[in-house]
DNA sequence: ATAAATATTGACCATTTGGTCAATATTTGG
DNA sequence: CCAAATATTGACCAAATGGTCAATATTTAT
């Protein structure tokens, strides 16, 4: 069964050039709008040298969002039934603001994949993320019964999380050119701050 | 310079097919990812045809974007600083999702423009977005000042009306694939009342 | 040092794609 | 009804695109 062969050197830098570089122009244009030769230029490798590592386009595109998917659920599966409500739903609040800072690109591929039907991820999204979701959402309505929140519908709770922060990566640009450059970040932060502290206290 | 030639009754209706078509098509896939064969085909017409009625691909798309933008911000512009604030702004939250609901294509084909660094309306949105967002945040702040609604930053309210209204079009397939298949749209639009309403009043 | 394994590439191919054009068909106004 | 205006299309083109492959270069382990 353990048929994994190990990775040189090369390889792990190679895939992870290109992996990056895929990154960058899957996120912008989309499966269909990306190109292997734009990959390849900005990964500094030739096209074939790509193919040479990925069997097809649509193989460096599955890898991508295979690792994302994962760790794009990760801030919600820390989300701790034990911990103080509140402070736990805020918690989850901040630590996808900081993703939707620190990964805009992944924000966007995921956006990409989803305005187009999820075509390539659709059994992920009623597999785990529904699982998920279902999971927590029953957390929270616990919460609610033991009078720890207000009364909130836990799966629009979670899109308007979802919603709020995700914008600000991937609507940046339009963000942006309201704000005139400077970061927004900051009040952003404060505005989401805000508003789910007023939603959910009781 | 009046040079406008009036259409005839089969360039409005072919006109009509191609752009509805596209919208399909680009709202799908994006301007990269879309092709002309994939625009003909939806609009019951040969290839050459559509150039017959549009110069380019681009031309077909600037089109769609242009109309759109204008009628994206309409909502926006009929918030009334004469009105009751917070029935203002409400109002306002209900015709954005009253949008999403009815016009999700036109959601999902601003928002991949976006997701491309908006190379083709950057200016509009430095521009006509921009200052009508200036003009309505301080109708808000006044607002404020005035004690009728809570103390909120005007643009990122505006950004997260944008947020949380738009997600439920652009994000359809996720919100779907948690919620099984029954409409999210009556359950979303109790959820922002709450969430505005909690966040507005002072 | 050298042979085997790994990595790289130029040249190439079939298909797709945006777009053109001359020829043909259809509609319209008098 | 007929000529002018409008509409439609098959055939075609050059460029772009995903992918292949045999030949060559480089790295690795002994």
């Amino acid at each position: 069964m353990s048929d994994v062969k190990p990775r040189t050197r090369i390889q792990e830098r190679n895939r992870g050039s290109i992996l990056e570089a895929a990154l960058d122009v899957f996120s912008q244009y989309g499966f269909r709008g990306a190109t292997l030769d734009m990959i390849a230029e900005s990964a500094g490798l030739s096209k074939p040298n790509l193919l040479y590592y990925f069997t097809s386009k649509e193989a460096i595109y599955i890898e991508l969002l295979e690792t994302l998917l994962d760790t794009w659920l990760d801030p919600l599966r820390e989300l701790d039934p034990e911990g103080k409500p509140i402070d736990e739903i805020m918690g989850y609040v901040r630590r996808k603001m900081d993703m939707s800072r620190d990964y805009p690109r992944e924000s966007r591929l995921f956006a990409n994949e989803i305005l187009q039907g999820a075509p390539r991820i659709q059994q992920d999204l009623t597999g785990d993320l529904r699982k998920l979701v279902d999971e927590k959402s029953k957390v929270i309505r616990k919460w609610h019964e033991q009078g720890k929140i207000a009364d909130v519908d836990p799966y629009h709770l979670i899109f308007s999380i979802w919603a709020l922060t995700q914008h600000y990566a991937d609507f940046d640009v339009q963000v942006r050119a309201v704000l005139g450059d400077k970061d927004p970040f900051p009040g952003a932060s404060r505005h989401l701050e805000q508003i789910f502290t007023k939603l959910l206290t009781p």
